[in-house]
DNA sequence: TCACCGATGTAAACCGGTTTCCAAGTTCAA
DNA sequence: TTGAACTTGGAAACCGGTTTACATCGGTGA
């Protein structure tokens, strides 16, 4: 039997120099056997593959990037408590594969780590990033990827180099307003997104949509998650000027529950009271007990034309800057309704 | 101005020998300037930072990570689309930030994935693995990690290199069944998580608090995910066996609120015709229009002490195997009361 | 018999850092 | 004044792969 180096250390992981060693033959080979160059004879080819079975190989990640020319590696910046990104992650990474690129995953905690996020995926080498709803202020943004190729899903923003894939917010919240409206609804108030780019949009949307039907905005500072919207309420019904409104457009889904929560625990009916629209189509506003109305953004579609965006940017297909816009839809569910009673009236 | 090497590839990243170069000392000063060890002046350090940063240069993380000796990298697998998976990890990464830690999450979409991502965090060479919730066969986990340190996260699994930090599954069962019992159900049901580890535990945790109280068990076929449980819901309405059920106990709480969901669009009424307790207490849960009783496995406590435990494999502290079981807690919500009548009887 | 060719394999440079070892210069005490 | 110790910095080995240039060899056609 072969002496396979030293033996000593049982730590220790093969490396390529161990396979090549115990097989007779030089590392050179060995990487060729592994990458399917010409060169190994078929003998050769299957005495190293046995060898390296044997021993327990695998490449060393870090030095194969290193010596490669491409990584094939495609970053994706996320928010691992956000179900939202996680559900496109995951639509990501089987495209993103049949491509033949492997994806890591930027996990970024809060506003300043998204700045480490995409960070590290660049230091990882990553050929392509795919941002998913980055907050950060767009020259911030261009400053960090430098000339990085990377699709932004979900946020309107324009870097020189960056494509968008997008749903086109401006719209959906026009329409969400647009069907209040249409079901009698006048004091109309958003409950926003907090700092983030993508809530700036929609808040402006919302005004936009307001002062066309000439009614008067009122917005109510947010946030993104259910706290937010259920803290949201709690202020709203604090004011008595909040009393008078009769349908509450949210920022998101998840604030939207929020919002259904605090009401259901104060006895407010919606939509009898109250009507509330969410944003995203998650598939909480889907659940029978919650039957959200809110708007889809098709994330699958999205997930789909980000990747190509992406993938032709790499192939150099196409260098010119693109913005994918995608029609939001309207799904009318059961929290909003004419506009009705107050109790006790 | 001292010249920058070439300055022909606008593209290419600068290296640490290019900043070496334009600031006229040798590249191993370069690298101790960032690593802080002792060597430059201060004079040095801050022209070799100026030039550095006027460059735009960020080291390369493949090649860091080939030389130094430890990667200071801790996996995490995931499933982004879980929810409970993204939780747990947005709450692992400050702990181990604060430990000096980086972490890489691996995603793993579905089952053939799980042993993708966890190789490929092994290639990675994170130095520690934190698998939340992996369903593979002990033995073929056994063998993909080797002898890297692992924790595993929710799940009760006998490796001999891994700690283990998991919810005491079986209580928390018992004391859903208990509950319901003391309600007066008879007829309980459990709802299935599938084919997966955890599922086989609270399946057969069930059984045995069935038989303690000498009531037949049945046990529905069902899944992780909202889709399961309201699928689930319809075969047993299909069949006529099914009818006499009163109180139903999922695998987690997707499926509990899919349950809920499939009642509601029928018209049965939860808690009055049919009681449901989920498990996990996930946000979901704890909505006002949800309110569903379920059990609590504090995942904020599950995550400090995984960190812990890898830590202190780490560190060398401990080596020997450590199983850390958290008490259920059983959250008593509106889902679940005494058993009643049926409807027209 | 000779020049040439394709198949197979080796040696060495290289990717971009880190780290060890050593040299040169300075400071300070004896 | 000398030499020990300390400071500052450079040269080179190294991490574990990939890739290029080249060597070797049996076979082949002229």
């Amino acid at each position: 039997m072969p002496s396979e180096t030293a033996g000593s250390a049982a730590t220790r992981r093969p490396t390529i120099q161990d396979v090549a060693a115990a097989a007779g033959v030089s590392k050179g080979l060995v990487s060729k056997v592994f990458n399917g160059g010409a060169g190994p004879s078929a003998a050769t080819t299957s005495r190293v593959i046995a060898v390296a079975d044997r021993l327990g190989y695998r490449p060393n990640r870090s030095a194969t990037l290193l010596a490669k020319r491409r990584t094939r590696l495609l970053g994706v910046t996320m928010l691992p408590s956000n179900l939202f990104h996680g559900e496109l992650a995951d639509l990501i990474q089987p495209i993103a594969e049949k491509h033949g690129y492997d994806i890591v995953l930027g996990s970024m905690t809060g506003y300043s780590h998204e700045r480490r996020a995409i960070e590290t995926l660049i230091d990882f080498r990553c050929e392509a990033l795919v941002l998913v709803g980055p907050t950060m202020p767009a020259a911030q943004l261009a400053a960090i990827i430098g000339n990085v190729p990377a699709v932004v899903v979900g946020r309107k923003v324009d870097l020189p180099g960056a494509d968008v894939v997008r749903c086109d917010d401006e719209r959906g919240v026009h329409d969400v307003i647009d069907h209040l409206v249409a079901l009698g609804h006048r004091r109309i108030a958003h409950l926003d997104g907090g700092s983030g780019a993508i809530a700036a949009l929609r808040r402006r949307a919302y005004r936009a949509a307001m002062t066309r039907h000439r009614l008067e905005p009122v917005v109510l500072p947010g946030g993104m998650t259910e706290e937010d919207g259920a803290r949201a309420v709690t202020d709203l019904l604090g004011h008595s000027a909040g009393v008078d409104v009769t349908a509450v457009a949210t920022y998101n889904d998840r604030c939207a529950v929020g919002v259904l929560d605090a009401l259901a625990r104060r006895g407010i009916d919606v939509p009898g009271e109250i009507s509330v629209a969410g944003f995203d189509d998650s598939l909480q506003a889907r659940h029978a007990l919650i039957e959200l109305t809110t708007v889809d953004q098709s994330s699958a579609e999205q997930a789909r034309l980000a990747i190509q965006a992406v993938m032709e940017r790499l192939d150099g297909t196409r260098a010119e800057r693109r913005e994918i816009v995608l029609p939001p839809a309207l799904i009318v569910r059961r929290t909003t309704a004419r506009v009705g009673r107050r109790r006790g009236e």
